[in-house]
DNA sequence: GACATAACATACTAATTGGTATGTTGGCAA
DNA sequence: TTGCCAACATACCAATTAGTATGTTATGTC
């Protein structure tokens, strides 16, 4: 990689871990500057503006990071209710970087940006979607191999689990970790009795 | 209601709309005076900050308002089942004013302003906590009653319910009211299999 | 009707915002 | 070695921010 490649993925890094912390609009320029020791010449020469920062952002640090970790496992998977608790288990107690108090970055672009950027929505939308779609056919997948027991549209259990998901980090930055323990009970008696 | 009772009032019910549509940092004290017709001088002297104004807009109309819709029809409940279902097609299909485009507000709140301000935080962890404690009590209720066939945990359940909630708010954001529809569709298969 | 205070109105400020204009420098091709 | 351009660096700017200082006016009380 070359140096300015570097410069430009060290403030798309920084910029990230920030912004996960403080929110889009409240991360400003001149903060990310000072954090990344980089002058405003150079973030301005490799971004056109703010929102094409946060877009690249999206793109190539947020997609790249959250497909490993939702979707990947979920397509190699034999058993979709194991994998996808799994996944689940391991987006909310695992990762050291996820902090209960700042929920989860995919998510609170979503909620602060969607309405106020249709480019970040539809960036946004697609991640969602490809999360959507991998638990759709793990589970179309476990119903042609007939192990559940009951009858289920697999487009409405995906809903409730990714809603599930994205409501959990919420609830959690209001009651902290514990909510988490508490929804992946929950989660797994609602599974097991699929 | 005095005049100036009136003035604080309808300064809070015009941020709390703005707000809103475009979060709370996003909305500036000046926009708020340009909607509301009143004068920088009347606003601070109804709330001593930006952030005095915020929570009384929690305390005083997002938190009544959410109290009727969400709390007080799972008190008056007999069949619980049937109860949160109704709370939640109510919130998510039947409020004109809350556009799936913007989410909820309270989840909204919640989302930007948990991690930001510890007040904020305390006053609408009490809004969840109370949700909760009714969800709860209108479950137990039902164990009680013999309704349900299969054995839970009820605090387990209430955190799926709103974590649901909370959840298809935010990927409503992305995706659109369809979201709401499938996720609806989801939670009752869930409630019935109780 | 005088007076006090509540309820505003106006004009300002220092700090911060995203963005630009105009530099400078380092490395590589000819 | 020279020339050129990518890759920065510095200095600025107009707009916006929350908040304040200092007014004026309405209203109730005696």
């Amino acid at each position: 990689m070359s140096k300015a490649a570097d410069t430009r993925m060290m403030i798309l890094q920084k910029s990230f871990e920030l912004i996960y912390r403080k929110g889009y609009q409240s991360t400003s320029i001149d903060e990310i500057i000072a954090t990344t020791q980089v002058t405003k010449g150079a973030f301005f020469y490799h971004f056109k503006t703010k929102d094409d920062m946060g877009l690249s952002l999206i793109n190539e640090v947020l997609y790249p990071g959250m497909y490993n970790v939702m979707i990947k496992p979920l397509e190699e998977a034999k058993d979709p209710v194991k994998a996808i608790y799994k996944v689940m288990e391991n987006l909310l107690n695992d990762f050291v970087f996820f902090n209960p108090d700042y929920g989860c970055p995919a998510i609170n672009l979503i909620e602060e940006m969607s309405p106020m950027n249709p480019v970040f929505k539809k960036a946004l939308a697609k991640l969602v979607k490809q999360w959507q779609n991998a638990i759709v056919a793990a589970l179309n997948k476990g119903q042609a191999d007939h192990i559940f027991t009951s009858t289920f549209v697999p487009e409405e259990v995906a809903m409730v689990v990714i809603s599930g998901y994205g409501g959990v980090r919420n609830i959690g930055k209001a009651l902290g970790k514990s909510s988490y323990k508490t929804y992946l009970r929950g989660l797994k008696t609602y599974l097991i009795n699929l």
